[in-house]
DNA sequence: TATTGTTATACTCTATAACTATA
DNA sequence: TATAGTTATAGAGTATAACAATA
């Protein structure tokens, strides 16, 4: 009862999913998180930092809350955080001048080199990731993935498992 | 080489998977973590217990060290992991009378019992996680997931996201 | 001397809530 | 009074290494 290698079966096309398959997705999850969390390491940065840089590169003037919201955190826990990136030269702190409350978020030179950087990382780490797999079969996997993603409530920039 | 089901025009079926495939499977993952997390702590467990028990279910007799080795954690942090699953009443921890230094780890009467509901929620889990796919699409994830931990060196044991 | 389980210490994260400055 | 950012404090979680018992 355990051909399931060349996958479906139609004989048995009623039955779902094997009993481990929701662990599997866990693990898998976990295992990509932690060998991206390397890969970046080796730039400096960790995810939280590395997941900042990239919302900010595609939604500049985001002000410390409005980028807590996008994370999945907490506005204190962004101070620190801000003040890295801007420390390493990624990242740009204004006042705003509409309301003095607000700072304004922007990616500094240096943070948009780095997130070509990231960009080329990611790529990298998606291509070793998926490479048991067949070009046509990474592209089923990626299908069935964001019809998951797409009935449940995860936003696009959420924190994945940026806990690291 | 189905078009499984509306995904994969196989025009294309050189490209592989989309830029951000790696990054949802991590998304989903701990989504998949977290979701679980939050059933098993109505029984009253953590992540971490639920996984102990879940080993010990299929290797009676452990000594903690094996346990902490299959778990991926560190000997210490068994002892009140394992203090707490015994005050609870699912695992017994006996001296080793062949070698008095190890402790010997089995299952108790509420133990087996425990596993029996931890084996329902981790289904209802995954009904609800996949009911997004039809059951087809669900073998077809299934086997893919299985085609990457294979290719990886992930212990059927090893910890998921049992971070929480 | 080496190994198992245990304990103790220090360190990192995190959450929560005060605090300031603007509005 | 309310809000954005900041800071402070306390709490949980973890790693590391010292320790006692046994081999």
């Amino acid at each position: 009862m355990e051909p399931a290698d060349g996958a479906v079966p139609s004989a048995r096309a009623q039955r779902g999913a094997p009993p481990r398959t929701a662990f599997l997705l866990a693990q898998l999850g976990a295992d990509a998180a932690d060998r991206f969390a390397d890969r970046i390491a080796a730039l400096g940065l960790t995810p939280r930092e590395a997941g900042a840089i990239r919302v900010l590169g595609r939604r500049q003037g985001l002000s410390q809350r409005e980028l807590a919201e996008l994370l999945g955190t907490v506005p204190s826990r962004l101070v620190a955080l801000v003040d890295e990136l801007e420390t390493k030269g990624y990242v740009l702190r204004e006042r705003s001048e509409g309301d003095r409350r607000n700072n304004v978020l922007t990616l500094a030179p240096g943070g948009e080199r780095m997130l070509a950087q990231l960009r080329e990382v990611a790529q990298a780490h998606q291509r070793d990731l998926l490479s048991p797999l067949a070009p046509d079969e990474q592209q089923t996997l990626a299908a069935l993935l964001a019809k998951l993603a797409a009935a449940s409530d995860l936003t696009p920039d959420g924190h994945p498992g940026f806990r690291r």
